[in-house]
DNA sequence: CTGTTAGCGCGTTCAC
DNA sequence: GTGAACGCGCTAACAG
């Protein structure tokens, strides 16, 4: 561009310019001991002069780390690969490791491309962050590095998986319900090809059987992730004429479908119905009216600990198998 | 983990194993020449044997070169960025260049934080994304890579900026909804703080002047970019009594509320009044009763934008200033 | 065609 | 307390 394109300057300059050599130079920087407090000071001050900064790659030659993971997403949404992108930096400690994304767009072709640039890279560890809470088949390959798997979890058991809690979060929607006095709850959800779908749908009958209760209409209504879906199945279910008071929808978007055919077909929420979501997905959940009360899964913590496994997984072996992580619920105006 | 620790091997046990030296291994993976093909078979095979990687460290030790860009996102939830992201990947092609995205949560510290990582990791370029398109200061000190400012531009007019031509998409918006037939149009838009609010109006107004129309109420109603503030709005403006057939909005969460509000005030969209959003961010159009026309600011084009031109300012210097990446209109159910 | 050598920038021995 | 020498893994230039 213009003047800004200054050389990187090396530790042989600043060496140079302190006048001592590249070792002590070295050992200045790096808060080494064996060198004068003098010394230091005039090697600090050439280095800030040439605002020198390390040349990583160097330095990753001789250490074997690079300080950095590489993270591929199936998400193109990034409703899940941020969180988690954040909560890694957070466990990291930002600045100390970087984070290379790469999205593969649910596509093997890409995911095997990315990794192998990845690995050319040298990370010190992958996350691989799934779209939906299916297993997925593991990289294929045995790997130099540690792998973790997010959201969708290995089909190998001997994988590090962490996953929400999805038959949990459905058992804290049916629990909230309950606990705000409905006792007449049907639940619509999306896609049945998730397993997300039917394990919220499984915490939720849990629950309802707990008690004695069960599901209106005796089943979940699959279809869709929708708004459009939320609003047909609970025009269906008011045409089907089965009352209800508390109604579980699968995701927020199937909510807010629910809250404005529930408007139209004359139903006040929370009076006459109390309706929960899932994800809490801050821009349905607030913008909803009334706002919507839903379980929050939780996903930067999921990206918290994903990280601090790719963190003990880098220093020796971390407990395989599926780790599961509890969503909480977010109480707003529908319930 | 398990068994799949397999030590990364070395272009030197590749060579071993083929029984060459290790510059005729060098040639042979590169493809270069001055090498037979009977030896280049050989050394790839023991390359394979030992699934062997080059490390790009060593490699761009001497090249100078990472293959790496960062890209610096102000940006929480990553609309922006992830556009980005995948332009840059499409523009570079993926594999040969990987993005370093780090997280500044819109805090200049964390910024310069990132920063220095960014540049201790050699990247060839950086990509700073705004989450707003004010202009924002340029990253402090002169630095040995080209920078491109995305979304936000930078004050400084010698910086390369690409961002979204707001005032254009005011203008498709409201010839949009003149093409339709409305002629009395309103304009409710978010926080009056951020550029984009103004710079659509200015072109909303344009265009009805060439017409020799004007804004009902005379001006827009500035609020906050919410559903909430959607309804608010067209509450008030029902109440004042101005008739309107169109409605200009802000973004597609104040449309999502003006239509709740709209409906609740007895108007049918699109037969009484054409509303038009802009972002056409798909969970809000897609997910919108009726479905929601709205102005595509086209970011993913705006994110292989930025990446071309860091891609050409990485070789010499790129034309300087703002560059704008035009919206279009994306038409369903509301107009 | 193939092997040998030097060096990219840095940290880490060792001698001094 | 300091400096010189070696090597990380790889490519480029030259020698054979």
């Amino acid at each position: 561009m213009t003047d800004e394109m200054r050389k990187r300057s090396t530790l042989r300059e600043v060496a140079e310019l302190a006048g001592v050599s590249m070792g002590t130079a070295s050992k200045a920087l790096n808060d080494r001991q064996h060198v004068r407090a003098s010394t230091r000071v005039k090697v600090r001050e050439a280095a800030a002069a040439l605002s020198f900064t390390p040349n990583e790659a160097a330095r990753s030659l001789i250490g074997g780390q690079t300080g950095t993971v590489g993270l591929i997403t199936g998400d193109l949404e990034g409703r899940f690969s941020l969180p988690i992108l954040m909560g890694a930096e957070d466990a990291f400690g930002a600045g100390r490791v970087s984070v290379l994304l790469c999205d593969a767009r649910g596509d093997t072709i890409r995911e095997k491309y990315h990794l192998d640039a990845l690995l050319r890279r040298n990370v010190d560890g992958i996350i691989v962050v799934g779209s939906r809470t299916n297993p997925r088949p593991r990289l294929s390959g045995s790997l130099p590095v540690p792998v973790v798997y997010a959201y969708a979890p290995s089909e190998s058991e001997s994988d590090v998986s962490v996953v929400p809690d999805d038959t949990g979060a459905g058992a804290l929607a049916a629990e909230h319900l309950l606990a705000t006095g409905r006792r007449r709850i049907a639940h619509i959800s999306g896609d049945p090809d998730y397993t997300a779908a039917h394990e919220r749908a499984d915490g939720i009958v849990a629950v309802l059987e707990q008690q004695g209760l069960s599901l209106v209409q005796g089943r979940p209504l699959f279809g869709a992730w929708s708004e459009h879906w939320g609003r047909t199945a609970v025009t269906r279910l008011l045409e089907a004429g089965d009352e209800f008071d508390g109604l579980v929808c699968g995701s927020d978007q199937i909510a807010r479908g629910a809250l404005d055919a529930l408007r139209a077909g004359g139903r006040n929420v929370p009076r006459d119905v109390g309706v929960i979501g899932v994800d809490n997905w801050e821009p349905m959940t607030i913008g909803a009216f009334p706002m919507l009360t839903s379980v929050d899964l939780n996903l930067e913590r999921l990206g918290r600990e994903a990280a601090k496994l790719l963190f003990t997984s880098m220093a020796g072996p971390a407990t395989a198998g599926i780790h599961r992580v509890h969503g909480r619920v977010v109480t707003r105006e529908s319930t």
